[in-house]
DNA sequence: TCTTAAATTGGAACCGGTTCCGTAAATGTT
DNA sequence: AACATTTACGGAACCGGTTCCAATTTAAGA
C-alpha cells in the first residue's frame, strides 16, 4: 500500500524513531541523515498527517464556514483569510453551506470531528441552535459579519455605513426615498444597515421612507423594484447591496427610465464591476480584506488561548459614483 | 482534555470495542446501547476522525485546488462540486492558490499528506513540475478546465465556443475585428478559444484579426483596450472573458464612444451581471454547474478504481445580447 | 433437556506517526 | 587515563479509533 515511516526505517536500516527525529530536526548524525534522506527521496515518502495530528493534539487546520462562495464579499474575505492563515502555516478548510442554515450546524459538528483548531463562521444570522452547538463543540469559534453577545465577533460597521449613506442622500437634496432591504433575520444587513440609513435620513428631517424586502439575488431584486415603483414615487432608491441595486437598475431601464435622471440609486458592496456599469454606482465598500486578515489573526490567537477583543469593527469607504443626482 | 472513546467506555462500564461497535452499527444489545447512548449524549462525544481515517485508509476528503475564489466561473464550479460531493458523503477541502503556480504544486503535496482520497485541480496550465508532482503523489487527480494527455480531464469546449462566436460576428457583417486574448500558457483560453474564434472568422473569409494579450483583470483589460484602439480600427471586439469585455467597455465609454454603435463587443463567461449592464453583453456561457457535478462524480469513480472517460467536454450556450450590431 | 447456532462482549493487535527512556558511542575535561 | 557530558540511536508506549478473535451468554431447534 502506501509507504510509511516503518518502511523508510527498514530500508535505511534504522529505527523508526530515528526517522521521525530526522524529520523533526532532532539529533541525527550526518551519515544516517544522508541514508534516510536518500531513501525518502527515492520513495516519495510523505508523512501521514492524520497520524501526526493524532498525537499532536493540534491539526493546524482552521475551518471556515461560508454561506456561499459566489458572492463578492464572501470570496474576498475568504481569500484574505486563506492568505493570512497560510502565512502562519495553517491550512484553511472551506465549507460552503449554500445558504442552508442547518448545514451550518452540521458543518460545525463535522469540523469539530476533524478536530480543526478553530472555526471562523461567516454568518448571516445566529440562532439558538447555533448557540448550543458552538457551546457543545468546545472549539474556539469566531463569528464574522454578525454581532453576537456570547461570542467573539468581527463585523462591518453597518450602522455607520448606513448612516453615511442616508446623510449623503439627504445632502443631495432627496426627500422621497425608497429603501430596498433584506430580511431582518440578517441582523447586520437587515437591521443595522437599514437603521443606519433611516437614522442618517432622519437627522436631515426625512422620516418618510418606504422600505421593501428583497432577496440577495439579482432576479428577485429586480421584481421587488418593480413592485416598489408601482406603489412609491421616490427620487432616490437606496439598496442594501450592490446586487440589489443592479436588479433595480435593470427594472428601471426596462421601464424606459434612467439613472440618475429619473431615479438616483445607491448600494452597498463596492464590487469592482460597479465602476464599469454606466452610470457608475454610488456605493460603500467595506474593508473586506482587512476583515479577513483580522479574522485569521484572531482565530489563531483564540486557539492559543490568548485574550482577544470581544468585538472588532471593520471600516468602510464611501465611493461616490454617478448614480446619484443632486436636486 | 478531550473526551475519547475510552472515557465513554469506562463511564458506560463496557469495553471500547463495544462502544465502537455501537457507533458503527454492529451487534450490541438494546440495554448496552441505551447505556452508551446516554453517556455519549451527556458528554457531547464526537469521534476523532483522524483516528478513524488512520485505520480506514479512506478519509472521504476530496481536495480541490482553485486558482482563485473571486471569479464567477471558479466559484460556480466550486459550489457545484461541493454540492455533489456532499450528497455522496464526501467533504470538500478547498485550497485557493491566489494564482501562484508554485502553490499548486505545494497544495498537491499538502493534500497528499492529508491523505485526501482524490484531488480536483482547477487549472490554468499544467507544467512539467505539475506532471511530476502528480505522478509522485499516487493519488487520483482530475484536471478541470485544461486538457492534458497524461491525465483525466474535464474541459469546456473552448474551441467550439470560440468558433461559434467567430461565426456569429461574421454573420453580423463585421470584417475588421480585434481579439483581446490572454496568455498562451493558458492552453484552453489562451490557445483553443482563440483558435476557435480565428477559425470561425476564417471560415467566413475574415483572416485579418488583430490580437492583443490582456490579463484577466478589469483594470489591465481596460488599459490593453486603450492601446489596441490606438493602433487598430475594428468594428467589433471579441474578448476572451466577460471581465475583459467589461474592461473594454469602460475604455470605450471613456473615449466617448458607444457600444454597439461605434464598436460591437462580445465576451465569454455569461456572468449574471452581463444582463444588467447596458447594453447587455453578447457572450457564451459554459455549463459550469455541469462541469462541477461531473468533476465530483468522476473523481469519486477514480478513487474507487473505476475506469473513467479520459476526456469529458462540457457544453455551452450562446447568449445574444445587445452589444453586437448588425452592419 | 441437550446440542447447536447466533448474538454479545472484552482483550489485544493494528493504523502511522511522536516521544520518552535507557544504553552505547563519541567527545570533552582534568 | 579516568570520569563527566553530549550526542546518536533503538525499543516501547502512546495518540484514539477499528477490527479480529476467542470467550461467554442467549436463543433456537431437536
Amino acid at each position: 500500500m502506501n509507504i510509511t515511516i516503518k518502511d523508510i526505517a527498514k530500508l535505511a536500516g534504522v529505527a523508526k524513531s530515528t526517522v521521525s527525529r530526522y524529520l523533526n530536526g532532532g539529533n541525527v548524525s550526518e551519515t544516517t541523515k544522508a541514508k534516510i534522506r536518500k531513501v525518502i527521496e527515492e520513495n516519495n515518502y510523505e508523512p501521514n498527517s492524520f497520524a501526526q495530528s493524532l498525537k499532536a493534539k493540534k491539526t493546524n487546520f482552521i475551518g471556515v464556514i461560508a454561506p456561499t462562495l459566489d458572492s463578492y464579499v464572501t470570496s474576498t474575505v475568504l481569500m484574505a483569510i486563506d492568505e493570512e492563515l497560510r502565512k502562519r502555516e495553517y491550512t484553511t478548510l472551506i465549507i460552503s453551506t449554500s445558504k442552508h442554515v442547518d448545514r451550518e450546524i452540521e458543518s460545525l459538528i463535522n469540523l469539530s470531528r476533524q478536530k480543526v483548531d478553530g472555526i471562523i463562521l461567516i454568518s448571516t444570522g445566529i440562532t439558538d441552535k447555533h448557540y448550543q452547538t458552538i457551546q457543545s463543540i468546545r472549539i474556539p469559534v469566531l463569528v464574522v459579519a454578525q454581532e453576537v453577545d456570547a461570542f467573539n465577533c468581527i463585523i462591518n460597521d453597518d450602522y455607520q455605513a448606513g448612516f453615511a449613506m442616508g446623510q449623503y442622500m439627504a445632502t443631495q437634496g432627496h426627500r422621497s426615498i425608497v429603501y430596498l432591504g433584506v430580511t431582518e433575520s440578517d441582523v447586520a444587513v437587515g437591521q443595522k444597515r437599514k437603521q443606519g440609513v433611516l437614522d442618517g435620513l432622519a437627522q436631515a428631517g426625512i422620516t418618510e421612507v418606504h422600505t421593501y424586502i428583497s432577496q440577495f439575488d439579482l432576479h428577485n431584486a429586480s421584481e421587488v423594484t418593480k413592485k416598489a415603483l408601482e406603489t412609491s414615487t421616490p427620487t432616490a432608491i437606496i439598496c442594501a447591496t450592490d446586487t440589489i441595486a443592479f436588479g433595480a437598475m435593470k427594472t428601471i431601464s426596462k421601464l424606459g427610465k434612467k439613472v440618475p435622471d429619473d431615479y438616483s440609486l445607491a448600494g452597498f458592496g463596492g464590487y469592482n464591476i460597479s465602476e464599469v456599469i454606466h452610470p457608475t454606482l454610488t456605493t460603500i465598500r467595506f474593508k473586506n480584506e482587512q476583515t479577513g486578515i483580522q479574522a485569521a489573526k484572531t482565530i489563531i490567537n483564540m486557539t492559543e488561548g490568548e485574550e482577544v477583543q470581544k468585538l472588532q469593527v471593520s471600516g468602510f469607504h464611501f465611493i461616490e459614483g454617478e448614480s446619484v443626482k443632486k436636486i
